[in-house]
DNA sequence: CTAACGCGTAAGGCTAGACTTACGTGTTGT
DNA sequence: ACAACACGTAAGTCTAGCCTTACGCGTTAG
């Protein structure tokens, strides 16, 4: 399942990293949010529209509100895109402790 | 120790995470970047520059060349960011089965 | 010494995107 | 029924930042 954008780039402006950090620690409507944060609560909206799209939250509706809440799934494919990078970086580090590797072009 | 921009920030624009990747595979010069890139070289440095301060990156003089590589520190840090979230998120995640028991579709 | 290479930085243009206000839709309570 | 609430979206403004060309400094080869 391929997301409309990467979650690297959901990640990368500060007030949805803010948002996002308070939807790991409990859901949350949208509104909740907004009252907890210095911008307004359509903002807060357009940003959880890119969390979404990267697929690392989902929402649900309740009532006359709307909880988000994290999705794992999408979460893990973040961390295994990362866990990809430390991997082959060790595996660089370790030979790179030995010999020292030159690359010219 | 802080950095001056966060990993997420760094890792946010497409070129910049291209850059990473192939620095994850190899460490390169700043001209070897740029040959493989459809940007030109002051754009390869000015990104090198981002993931520097982010402390992603190290860079070492090798002759008229500029070698840089992956910082497994700033790498580290990234995980370990990550690491925080996802275990909150599965803390969360596992209390909310407990509770209320999830309906099969 | 001089020329060429590799790199970083400055200055400017231009697009992406973060934010606002205004409005429309669906839901709950009176 | 109407009114209030929670939310999403549209339209527009404005800033951040990505990319370019132009230039200056250090390093190496001839």
């Amino acid at each position: 399942m391929a997301y409309a954008k990467s979650g690297w780039t959901a990640l990368a402006d500060a007030t949805r990293r803010t948002i996002f950090e308070r939807l790991v620690d409990h859901p949350s409507s949208v509104s909740g949010l907004a009252r907890a944060l210095p911008v307004s609560r359509p903002a807060v909206s357009q940003h959880l529209r890119v969390l979404k799209d990267a697929g690392l939250v989902v929402d649900a509706p309740a009532g006359k509100q709307r909880i988000y809440r994290v999705d794992p799934a999408g979460l893990a494919a973040l961390r295994a895109e990362l866990d990809v990078f430390w991997s082959k970086t060790m595996a660089a580090y370790k030979t790179a402790i030995e010999q020292s590797p030159e690359e010219p072009k």
